[in-house]
DNA sequence: GTCTATAGAAGGATAGAC
DNA sequence: GTCTATCCTTCTATAGAC
């Protein structure tokens, strides 16, 4: 196995990169052409259209989430709770790692194309709902730790808002502080709702930091 | 008072309202020219790039904070911790508003241009501290309320972390559920933040609802 | 499936008259 | 300060040979 790549996966791949990095709009599609080693026969052959490529990277994040981030953060961390901390830190280490030129690939798009490309916001909310329905089982798997008048989902759909804003603030700012200190914020959330159930019932062993993990 | 609007203004008015509906790179100079009712003549004398027109809109959103967003919240809400949410609520009124085509402007931008135009980060910071400003003197306004160990800074940032991320999400559902439920979290986070702190000090007034106000 | 060549529109920006 | 005309590049997309 382990075949030579598909041209077609090569443009989408270019395709993803750029878009991450440039925007869609900030991207050529020669530019595409050149990094994927391609010609625009080639590339007009699998795509059409322009859009046609964005979905297509969309559909790549979409069916890629699994192997792509949660599966290396599960690997290592078995609390569902630090669970989700780990999957934010990757984020905070995709940041210092490409020094605060990638964001969240989705967000970014959804914010450039949700106007003027109607028909790629069904993908990008896929994703998202993808995202948070990971979270939401994770705080589901901890459910006795939280008061029982919490909504999981809410809680899940909230921590992705705080991730697309701290990844926003940070990128703008070339500093990983905005997004650190929003995590942490988020964390002292947890950690009141966890304190506030936790005089009412059993108590539960100490939290794990990420950074001992 | 109240002379005929200068050209220049009529063309920054102009560029604002279309990037932040069609994003900087989503928008034509050409464009720019027909909205604002001015010949490339114009537009290229007093904007010599694209760029310096994307600082001056960015300018005029800086300069424009008070009475375009405060303002308006400060006069009808006096509790300093309900202005935050009225600020908030703001956000949620431009969404439905224009049927979540217009998002935060500073925001959309942020995403779009802080790669590819580095000169155009300053003033994009700018304009995200001075929000954080303000929110922070709320936050200090109703210091007894809080936790002592809080950082009244760093709540400012959360909350414009959650605000932004909320925003994301209710532009690409096209809904304004993921942003209420985002809000609504946020606010729960705030009381139990309060809650905490009562139980150690005097009690204080009950809060108002934003939509008894 | 991939190649070359190119169409056709729109992009940002400039020159020079008035 | 504003006008018209236009330059040059880049863009998305297509045509047709191989």
């Amino acid at each position: 196995m382990n075949e030579t790549i598909s041209t077609r996966d090569r443009i989408v791949e270019a395709a993803r990169d750029l878009f991450l990095v440039n925007g869609y709009n900030g991207t050529g599609m020669s530019q595409i052409q050149t990094a994927a080693g391609v010609r625009g026969g080639s590339l007009y052959y699998f795509f059409p259209t322009k859009e046609d490529l964005l979905l297509a990277v969309l559909d790549w994040y979409r069916t890629h989430i699994w192997e792509g981030l949660l599966q290396p953060v599960y690997e290592r961390i078995s609390d569902p709770v630090e669970r989700i901390f780990g999957v934010l830190d990757s984020y905070r280490q995709l940041l210092l790692m490409f020094e605060f030129e990638l964001g969240c690939p989705i967000g970014n798009l959804a914010l450039e194309v949700s106007n003027s490309h109607p028909g790629v916001r069904a993908l990008l909310q896929s994703n998202f709902d993808n995202w948070i329905e990971a979270i939401e089982i994770c705080i589901q798997d901890a459910r006795d730790r939280f008061p029982k008048e919490i909504e999981p989902k809410q809680i899940a759909l909230f921590t992705l808002a705080v991730l697309e804003g701290g990844l926003m603030l940070s990128r703008t700012s070339r500093s990983a502080e905005p997004f650190e200190d929003s995590i942490a914020v988020l964390r002292d959330y947890y950690e009141r709702l966890i304190r506030d159930e936790i005089s009412w019932s059993a108590p539960r062993q100490s939290p794990l930091s990420p950074h001992e993990l």
